[in-house]
RNA sequence: GCGGGAGUGCUGGAGUGGUCAAACAGGACAGACUCAAAAUCUGUUAGCUUAGUGCUUACAAAGGUUCGAAUCCUUUCUCCCGCACCA
């Protein structure tokens, strides 16, 4: 017999929805923020992998609710952005329409999960209540410093029309499109000073509670070294270039200036203009696979460079291999000690001059360690002791000094696309870049504009001219918007406080429920929206809105489903699982429970249609049993294993083990027997309630209760009544029937009955369960004391009786 | 290249010093029920072996530590992920 799974699930998602027993306000309880990245909504609504993420966090919103915290648990949606733009534009559709569908869609769906959102609290970042306060926080920063405006080399992706952050590059491509390479422009753009933060966002990595591998990440990304900015002299002006191995300086036969940078041509004499401009050439169109295994090529600019400490005259290259927007764009190559210096002075047969002892030099570059030779008075001095007296004596010579440098940089956030945030900048021919004024906020982003090529809001003239705040005259309005990361940094401060007219939020509010307690995301945020949000926390904090350094305490990175045939799901492959569908067929109980059962939640699993469906067997077993069991007294047996059970799976869910947890309250379940008490019937649905809460809600009003299974209190292990001796007793029963069984098997043929000789003291443990081994063995069962005389024992079996070891006869 | 993680029986996947031939689930096979099937229940699922609790081989491979290792150490191999010429 089969459930109508759909109608109980309705039923109890609009009683919830009716009483809003999600609903939570600040108060005196201990507050647990549970959150999950909130989704850019799709048009092609929500799949089963979504489903898998939203109940990891479900799963212990409900745990922590029972448990009696005040759980701030919400949803909004990361409403802005380019693919929505993409999309509506080949869909022939606006935008905001198109994304105001998915919305709804992903809300509906998501109810029909059975996740127990507030849905009061819910944000949306394409509300202009939401992204007027984008603006507002852009004007503070801008204000503080912490935003600047500047031409430089940015990343531009041709198919997205736009600039990129750093952290939207991924191997060269645009973090969108695979099959795109990312152009170098020189533009000038807005830019947030992440960098201000580097050295905190790096110091309290340590601090979070986060998975070692996003900490390393980030830590990777941030990239700290130490070193010394050495000033070398170059046609009269001096040249900055950053070394984290100044006691190599000595060694330097050669300079390399990277290929992009800015001023370049001021190095080339005009002899060399020719083939510098060749080589220029050639390597723009060296495709990004040919860079991975790429040779190190230059070309000579016809300058030298003069060695402050030795005044030696070196010369300068163009290299393909130096990094513009690193340390100073220039590097003083020490071929002796390092390998990519070594491979191009071989390449143009530049001079190699060993200065550290320790390696042969002949084949590679020695990078070690080790006693200094040929560096003046440095001689004889070791290589770490020298780092430090050769900075010291750039120093007291006003030739260089220490310095720290990070890979990370500065967030470029201004995007040429019409779906995001309008920055709030107003250009005038007179008084130059003017913020809008914050009672001018928010900057509404124009519905009618054209798309098509460029920028869409370069076309909506009501949008473009303005008044200029401070002279009143023409000006210009700034058509960039920002990147949508800006929005996705604060939305966890505003669900805390989310209609709130006069502030982004109230900073008592913000105060009660953060920081996030545990965040719930993808691992592909590390170096993306995890480091901006860390940013922006900081950031507020020192402008005054927030009070902790941190947003995210835990971070949990959920694990990806797979389609049946173990690859990912897409829709090419025709592999996905529609929920809606899944809903119908098995009920959404069923399949937040098989999910969770299939692996553990950080881990990667595939879909089975096998699998789904002995969890539906399953449920149907549970509700069979809760009509049919009737209500009287609970052994000790069974107290025992609840208390065990209830003791493990607090444990296991506490730790996202969700997938041990499953298995301890199915086992449990089979040990249910057909009479029992309402206190361990209750109990074992309180237990299975944070993984299947809408027929946990179904069966606990069934039992006669009237409030909410949802807001009970979680079950607290009695560990008095977990009985070992019990078990133990259980497991000899269990042993011996599994030796009739081999006997069975051992000798063939037809047995009917098994005749089993016990010592006296062990006649009850085995009498009372006679019938279970029966069942196991599929034997009529006699059993007898050793002591009895009138015994069945015609082979005299039971003189092989010891302790826990029965006699055994069959026939 | 660097960094991180992982390799367990037909499969997924527990298990981090003895209680381990290794939970649990799936699959397969067998039995019970049934006219039959499905569902349900029970058993078997490394090999050998005796009317049972025994032995052997096993947790990527090879070594090592230990009275004792899937579990600790070393080396090698394979796979996954991240960064990738950061000076």
């Amino acid at each position: 017999m089969t459930y109508n799974f759909k109608a109980i699930e309705t039923k109890w998602q609009k009683k919830w929805e009716e009483k809003k027993i999600f609903h939570v306000k600040e108060g005196k309880k201990k507050k647990y923020y549970v959150l999950e990245m909130f989704p850019y909504p799709s048009s092609s609504g929500l799949h089963m992998g979504h489903a898998l993420n939203y109940t990891i966090g479900d799963v212990y919103a409900r745990f922590k609710r029972m448990q009696g915290f005040n759980v701030l648990y919400p949803m909004g949606f990361d409403a802005l952005g380019l693919p929505a733009e993409n999309a509506a534009i080949k869909a022939k559709s606006h935008p905001k329409k198109f994304t105001e569908i998915a919305i709804k869609n992903y809300i509906r769906q998501m109810k029909e999960l059975g996740l127990s959102y507030d849905w009061d609290k819910s944000v949306s970042t394409m509300e202009p209540e939401y992204y007027k306060w984008n603006q507002f926080f852009f004007l503070k920063f801008l204000n503080k410093g912490l935003i600047y405006r500047k031409k430089a080399p940015v990343n531009w992706c041709s198919k997205c029309e736009t600039v990129l952050a750093n952290e939207q590059v991924h191997n060269g491509k645009c973090w969108r499109h695979e099959d795109t390479d990312v152009e170098t422009k020189n533009l000038e753009q807005w830019f947030i000073r992440t960098t201000k933060y580097a050295d905190e966002l790096l110091e309290d990595v340590k601090t979070l509670q986060w998975p070692e591998r996003i900490k390393i990440m980030q830590k990777n990304w941030i990239g700290k070294s130490y070193g010394t900015e050495i000033q070398f002299e170059i046609n009269g002006k001096t040249w900055p270039i950053f070394t984290t191995r100044p006691d190599t300086i000595y060694g330097v036969t050669f300079m390399v200036v990277s290929a992009k940078h800015p001023n370049l041509m001021d190095l080339v004499i005009e002899e060399q203009e020719k083939d510098v401009k060749k080589f220029l050439k050639k390597i723009e169109t060296v495709s990004e696979k040919e860079l991975e295994t790429l040779e190190k090529q230059g070309v000579f600019t016809g300058s030298y460079a003069i060695n402050s400490l030795n005044n030696e005259k070196v010369p300068i290259y163009v290299g393909n291999f130096v990094l513009a927007d690193y340390g100073s764009g220039m590097v003083m190559a020490v071929p002796a000690h390092d390998q990519r210096d070594f491979e191009f002075a071989k390449k143009y047969h530049l001079s190699i001059k060993e200065v550290i002892k320790g390696g042969d030099i002949k084949e590679r570059a020695y990078e070690g360690e080790g006693e200094l030779v040929n560096s003046g008075k440095f001689d004889r001095m070791n290589s770490k002791k020298a780092r430090e007296e050769i900075t010291k004596e750039l120093e007291k010579k006003k030739l260089g000094k220490k310095q720290i440098q990070y890979r990370l940089k500065d967030w470029l956030v201004s995007r040429q696309r019409y779906w995001g945030t309008p920055i709030p900048i107003i250009y005038c021919n007179k008084c130059g870049v003017v913020p809008v004024p914050e009672k001018n906020l928010p900057v509404i982003l124009p519905e009618k504009v054209k798309f098509g090529k460029g920028n869409p809001l370069e076309t909506s003239r009501s949008f473009i001219s303005v008044k200029c705040p401070k002279c009143k005259g023409k000006a210009k309005r700034e058509t960039d918007t920002m990147d949508t990361f800006f929005d996705s940094s604060w939305y966890y401060l505003r669900y805390c406080d989310n209609k709130n007219k006069k502030k982004p939020f109230d900073i008592t509010k913000v105060r009660y429920w953060m920081p996030v307690d545990q965040y719930i995301g993808g691992a592909e945020h590390a170096c993306m929206h995890l480091i901006y949000a860390r940013f922006f926390t900081k950031a507020l904090r020192d402008l005054g809105f927030v009070a902790f350094d941190e947003p995210f305490t835990r971070l949990f990175n959920q694990g990806m489903l797979r389609g049946m045939d173990g690859n990912k799901m897409s829709k090419s492959k025709g592999n996905v699982i529609n929920p809606d569908e899944v809903s119908r067929n098995y009920g959404m109980d069923t399949a937040r429970f098989f999910l969770l059962s299939l692996a553990a939640p950080d881990k990667d699993r595939d879909w089975s249609k096998e699998g789904i469906e002995s969890i539906q067997k399953f449920m149907i077993r549970v509700i069979n049993y809760f009509k049919n069991v009737k209500i009287g007294k609970a052994d000790a047996k069974i107290e025992s294993k609840l208390n065990k059970a209830i003791k493990q799976v607090t444990e296991d869910i506490e730790n996202f083990r969700y997938n041990l947890a499953v298995i301890k309250i199915r086992e449990l379940f089979n040990f249910l027997p057909d009479k029992t008490s309402k206190d361990v019937l209750e109990k074992n649905l309180k237990l299975l309630h944070p993984f299947c809460p809408h027929i946990t809600e179904e069966l606990w009003s069934k039992l006669g209760n009237k409030e909410f299974i949802s807001l009970e209190k979680w079950p607290v292990s009695d560990e008095k009544k977990i009985n070992e001796k019990l078990e133990k007793q259980e497991q000899a029963v269990e042993k011996l029937a599994e030796d009739i069984n081999n006997i069975k098997n051992l000798i063939g043929g037809k047995k009917a009955k098994a005749f089993i000789y016990v010592l006296p003291n062990e006649l009850r443990n085995y009498g009372e369960n006679l019938g279970l081994i029966k069942k196991k063995t599929g034997l009529d069962i006699e059993i007898y004391s050793v002591a009895d005389k009138n015994k069945r024992d015609p082979e005299n079996k039971s003189k092989k009786v010891k302790p826990e070891r029965p006699g055994i006869y069959l026939e």
